[in-house]
DNA sequence: TTTCGTGCAAAGCATTTGCAAGTAG
DNA sequence: CTACTTGCAAATGCTTTGCACGAAA
C-alpha cells in the first residue's frame, strides 16, 4: 500500500505544541496530525468522524475546544468560507482558496498576492488576511 | 487610507427589481431600500428588527427568502465573514472588507485589487471574489 | 387557474455553555 | 493543591422547511 505523507514542517507535532506553551495531550496531537495529513480543509464533523474511529471516546466539544486553542496559538487557520460551517487548515500562512458552489469543496490556490495586500488597510491592525473565490471548480465544470 | 465609496445607482429600486425580471413587492422594495441606505453590512436580524417597526407583520422567513432572491439576481452581495451569521451588502461589486474582532463591525475598504485577482484561478469558473481582513479596527485600537 | 410571494410554526443543525470527573505540573 | 483538559448533556441561535393563505399573471 502506498501512503502519502505530507511533510510540512520539520518540527514534530509535539514540538509545535510545546513551542506555543501548550500542554501536549493525545487529543491535541491527533487533531493536529489529522489536519496536517488531510489538506482538504475539513469541518469539525469531518475531524470528529475520522478520529472517533481510533478514539471512540473523543467528543465534539474537545474538537471545538482544541481547534480554538490551536487557532489562537497560530498553529492552524480557520476558514469562514462555506456559510454553514467553519473549516480548518493546518497551514497557518495566508493563501487564497476556491469554494465550489457545486461540490462544496474548498480548494487551495497558489499563494500569490496575500502577503502584499496588507498595505491597503493601514489604520486598522490586521491579524488575518482572507482571500477566496466562489464559483464552479474545474472538476464540476467538466462532468454534469 | 480608507475611503468609503458608496456607489448608488441612478436606477430606482423598483427598476432594479424589474430589470432582473423579479416581481415588485413591498417587502422586496423595503429590504432593498434598507440595504441601500444602511451601508453597514447588516445581518438578517438587523434588517428584521428595523423593518418590523413599519411593517409589523413581516417575517424573518421573508427576509431570508428575499435576500436569497436578491443575491441570486445579483442585486446584493452576501458576506460570509463573521462566523455566526451572514451579512448583506447592497453593493454587488466586489470590494475588500475589514472585520473587527472586537466590535464585530464589518467595514468597507477601498476597492483596489479585487478586479485584478481573478487571473490566478484559471481552470475554475469564478462567480464571486471575496477579500477581507480580520483584526482590530482603528476605533477599537484607540480606546480600550 | 396556475404560479409566485408571504409568513407562521416547527424542525435542523453547527456551535456554545455548564458542569463534573480526570490529569498534569 | 491548583490549574488545565476532557467530554457528556443541555441550551443557544441562525437558518431552513413544510405548509396554508393570499396575490399576481
Amino acid at each position: 500500500m502506498i501512503k502519502v505523507v505530507i511533510i510540512t514542517s520539520m518540527e514534530s507535532l509535539q514540538q509545535r505544541l510545546e513551542r506555543k506553551g501548550l500542554r501536549v495531550s493525545i487529543q491535541r496531537l491527533k487533531i493536529l496530525q489529522y489536519l496536517d495529513q488531510h489538506r482538504v480543509h475539513p469541518t469539525v464533523d469531518d475531524i470528529y468522524g475520522a478520529l472517533k474511529k481510533e478514539m471512540p471516546s473523543i467528543s465534539k466539544t474537545t474538537i471545538y475546544n482544541t481547534l480554538d486553542v490551536l487557532h489562537k496559538a497560530g498553529l492552524v487557520s480557520c476558514l469562514t468560507i462555506s456559510p454553514k460551517e467553519v473549516r480548518f487548515d493546518a497551514e497557518p500562512k495566508a493563501h487564497p482558496h476556491f469554494f465550489c458552489l457545486k461540490c462544496n469543496r474548498v480548494l487551495d490556490l497558489e499563494e500569490v498576492i496575500c502577503p502584499h495586500i496588507k498595505s491597503h488597510v493601514d489604520g486598522n491592525i490586521v491579524e488575518e488576511v482572507h482571500l477566496y473565490f466562489k464559483g464552479i471548480c474545474k472538476k464540476c465544470k467538466g462532468g454534469e
